[in-house]
DNA sequence: GAATAGATCCGC
DNA sequence: CGGATCTATTCA
């Protein structure tokens, strides 16, 4: 197993978002492959990182390959992976993923999150360092659609998201 | 300090 | 469609 290196983060985020698809994520002891990212970036309105640096976004303009995890409606956390250089607010969305071990399947950033227990404490980990949150290249190799991203009101026509069909 | 909108999900 | 109810922004 493979560890991703910060390099991979340091590409454009479209290509992360896409590189992304099939990659395993690896959480406290559980591995799930990625199957659905979307990309936000640069002055895109639906990116957090459009109007500034706040204390919410932070993680965004700092280095690739660090988790920004975030919390949306007073009740959801969504898990995304900065991408490109230090000050360029840009990150990747993990909006699916399916559970190496039991095969369970979960869509949507929030119920991901609530799945696999990450909150705020796993925000703007180091994830080329750490043991604990990283993504591994497994070999996996899936077919990677691209579409429109999902729940956002600005820039909606933007082929931004991936996803992952199983061959 | 109040109002509002948001990269969500669920239930009616 | 509305509720749950956090965070950041805008307005007063």
């Amino acid at each position: 197993m493979k560890k991703l290196s910060q390099s991979f983060y340091e590409q454009s985020t479209l290509e992360v978002a896409k590189n992304l698809i099939g990659k395993v994520l690896v959480f406290d002891n559980k591995k799930a492959v990625i199957t659905e990212t979307e990309a936000y970036f640069g002055d895109d309105p639906a990116s957090h990182g459009a109007n500034g640096m706040t204390a919410r976004n932070y993680p965004m303009f700092g280095p690739a390959g660090n988790t920004y995890v975030y919390f949306i409606y007073g009740m959801y956390y969504c898990l995304n992976f900065t991408t490109e250089k230090v000050g360029f607010p840009a990150a990747v969305l993990i909006r699916g993923i399916k559970m190496i071990d039991t095969g369970e399947h979960f869509d949507g950033p929030g119920k991901l999150c609530r799945a696999l227990n990450i909150t705020k404490k796993q925000n703007n980990i180091q994830t080329f360092k750490s043991k604990e949150l990283y993504i591994a290249d497994e070999g996996i190799k899936l077919k990677c659609k691209k579409k429109t991203r999902i729940g956002i009101t600005k820039n909606i026509h933007k082929k931004w998201r991936f996803v992952g069909i199983e061959c």
